[in-house]
DNA sequence: CTGTTAGCGCGTTCAG
DNA sequence: CTGAACGCGCTAACAG
């Protein structure tokens, strides 16, 4: 079915070196014979096999990205991030998705390590095995880092940001903040959830029975934000430590009728395309998300490019953006 | 730097055919050969080489997916619908962007064939050259189907979807309905235009000024929806084609500080997380997203594993679903 | 059951 | 500048 090289260099009347020669873009070949393969190649339809060319150069121009879940928008935006960058370096992506299962991401990081790709970016999934990482392959964590594991890593300020809502619906004088958090086997939750306890605590008014930490998925976020909201003592504002858990808290607020921001304030974590259509506006710590897969590619790249030397972690920058879920400035 | 079925041969005292033999899992071999094989095959860290095993069996266990932008909500549903299906068989997801033009489209075709994917699907670009798909391997058409392309294609039924929203308007009883629409060059969006004029006419409230057709962005539907509410004889209720639409027209209603529904009603095509988050929930014409992407998937392994005749159409139903957005019924 | 011998399609010496 | 010859790692006959 396929024409190869050898078929190319039978119809242009040359040796199959020299055909692989033009063909592949390297070594001397006279402006005829150059001409000629060229013009059979297009004849012939010629289109050349990376998976042979892939054995012997020992490179497959493939990256290899897992996440948890595609449809999750943060994962889809870091996935275009990456995608824009390996592509202009010719490079295309392998997709995985994990589930959040270390399980599933064992396996997924094998096949991809199987199909040899030149690097890959990882999300790693909660309780994942820094052994199932460690192998030659040029790696980049990306949004969260495994205890060790000896990788680069991207991330975001992950305290600061949560710090910095914390500290926004302190401004606005509320005393009893709530947290909404997945696991903090998560490191960027960890994180979050540490910021969110390191500013209350230092104002007094860390209230460990206002922390409500549960699973990754909006159902579980939904549930553990019924928790929090339906007792009597609720918490007059409440944190969610990503767009998930924002989502939860909504859905929540809605069923026991609380009304945002009167009944309840709101800062979430993750700007979303929807947060400024929801009424109010939501008031949310904004991550770069793109930017991190592009970074993480870059990143990668240049360990693909043979750059040495020990682990190195990046982390970008957070912006509170202040929109109407926390009302107004007193 | 890898370790590779030879060397877990001469590890294991055996020859390489044998090794490879119970490595693959094929043939024949005796139950201490195979113990000893898979020991030193464990010890060693064995992985094995796909693209060696590609060049031979001439399948990578791999299919491609080019979309428009796998940052939009609905591609990235796709994405994870097909992936489920196809990754339990054993299939690895090549991804790749291409931004809704066609020559990044062929670019992104050509890349996929010379890596030898097993299959593809593919959400065509509109102006898309059906020359660019023609070549032997399988491929599969998802939400919209080139003129002139002999493939298998996956779609829901865009006009009567589009004809439900309308009628629905129409039993609330208005007769100025406008739609914004991205270019009918790409099929689904043109078979929705379709049946929105399809029922209209036959109402006799077709009115062409209300038909507002631009490109795919949520920019572009934003000015899109913004020329044709800022007039004094503005239509009462919207229908849009798709969310990107949806979201534009959303914007540009709270710019001009219309209330929904007492102001506009609105009817969205494509059903996504928010849309019962925003005041108030949103009604729309529901598809089944992921679904697309796992009978996309199955059409693909099934002409993967040597299906043959003419190619297949599949449609699936879209579904109203009464939310907030247009008001109570008379 | 096992080892030997061929390729898969392409890049890469190394003589001409 | 060009062709012959070899090998990447693995599957696939085919004799033993």
């Amino acid at each position: 079915m396929a024409v190869t090289v050898k078929d190319v260099a039978r119809a242009a009347g040359v040796s199959q070196a020299t055909a692989a020669r033009v063909l592949g873009d390297y070594g001397y070949a006279s402006e005829g014979a150059r001409r000629r393969v060229e013009s059979s190649a297009r004849r012939l339809g010629y289109t050349p096999n990376h998976v042979a060319r892939a054995l012997v150069s020992r490179a497959t121009e493939t990256v290899g990205l897992v996440v948890g879940d595609i449809d999750n928008p943060f994962f889809a935006a870091v996935a275009r991030g990456l995608s824009d960058v390996v592509e202009r370096r010719g490079y295309t992506l392998l997709l995985a998705n994990a589930d959040e299962d270390p399980d599933r991401e064992r396996r997924a990081l094998r096949a991809l390590r199987s199909k040899r790709v030149d690097g890959m970016v990882v999300v790693p999934a909660p309780r994942a095995d820094p052994a199932s990482f460690a192998d030659g392959t040029p790696l980049v964590q990306l949004d969260r880092a495994v205890r060790g594991l000896a990788a680069d890593a991207v991330m975001v300020h992950n305290a600061a940001g949560a710090a910095s809502a914390v500290e926004h619906l302190l401004g606005l004088g509320h005393t009893r903040i709530g947290i909404v958090s997945d696991a903090p086997q998560i490191s960027s939750s960890s994180e979050r959830i540490a910021g969110y306890r390191r500013v209350l605590r230092a104002h007094g008014l860390l209230d460990e029975s206002l922390v409500s930490i549960g699973g990754s998925s909006r159902e579980e976020a939904h549930r553990a934000a019924l928790g929090l909201l339906e007792r009597p003592d609720r918490p007059t504002a409440v944190f969610t430590a990503n767009n998930f858990m924002t989502h939860g808290v909504l859905l929540a607020a809605r069923e026991l009728r609380l009304r945002i921001p009167r009944d309840l304030a709101l800062v979430g974590f993750d700007d979303l395309d929807w947060t400024m259509l929801v009424d109010p506006p939501l008031t949310v710590v904004s991550q770069p998300v793109t930017e991190l897969g592009r970074v993480a590619g870059e990143r990668l790249l240049a360990r693909i490019d043979g750059e040495t030397g020990p682990p190195r972690r990046v982390r970008l920058d957070t912006r509170l953006i202040v929109r109407g879920s926390c009302g107004a400035m007193l």
